[in-house]
DNA sequence: TAAAGTAGTTTACAATATAAACTATAATTT
DNA sequence: AAATTATAGTTTATATTGTAAACTACTTTA
């Protein structure tokens, strides 16, 4: 790509955008709500937490609330500078 | 996705994005000159202009110059509404 | 006339996204 | 107290997508 830089693969996904731009701006959500405020599935959103996970964007801490099992989902300094980073990526393609 | 609008997955594409954003700004370029700023292969390119023309985003005529095949590319009023859109509900995206 | 270049297309494979099926536990209902 | 429904996720199977490699067809050059 010689006049567009390459967009972070990982954040170029419409569901692990969104929990990245919820994260951003709440810091910390559990899965449930992310769930809601995202619309998808449990199983697609337990796919795509692992791999933010496994990237280092997010860290996810495992407890209980009561009886109910609860992850909650953080972003990292790592996370926050790639999204930046892709928001301005993908700002250069969209104003040329 | 409730808070979320779904983004146009024929957008939603490193490469045609590129292609659009670039068709955008000059409305007609050649198979050539996109493959250059864009950096992408040629086959690559070809599935993608493919795609961007059966949804009506892009028009694509063959012609010759002198005597090699030319592609030329055409952004349509549909390719430009739907690249607006996008652009509009990305933005939503990121900035929660 | 053989080799290399140009302009693409087709196809085969790898990666990704997603839903469906499943596990495990808790709370209700009958 | 057994069966049913609900909650909170995970695993897995499939469909879709993206991409490069291989190919076609023609032209230019050595």
């Amino acid at each position: 790509m010689s006049d567009f830089k390459n967009l972070d693969p990982l954040l170029h996904s419409q569901l692990r955008l969104a929990v990245m731009s919820l994260l951003v701006s709440v810091q910390s959500a559990e899965f449930v709500f992310i769930k809601e405020k995202t619309g998808a599935t449990a199983g697609n959103l337990s796919v795509q937490i692992d791999k933010l996970n496994n990237a280092g964007y997010i860290e996810v801490t495992k407890s209980f609330k009561g009886k109910k099992p609860v992850t909650t989902c953080n972003i990292s300094k790592k996370g926050i500078e790639a999204f930046e980073s892709y928001v301005n990526t993908l700002q250069s393609y969209i104003k040329k």
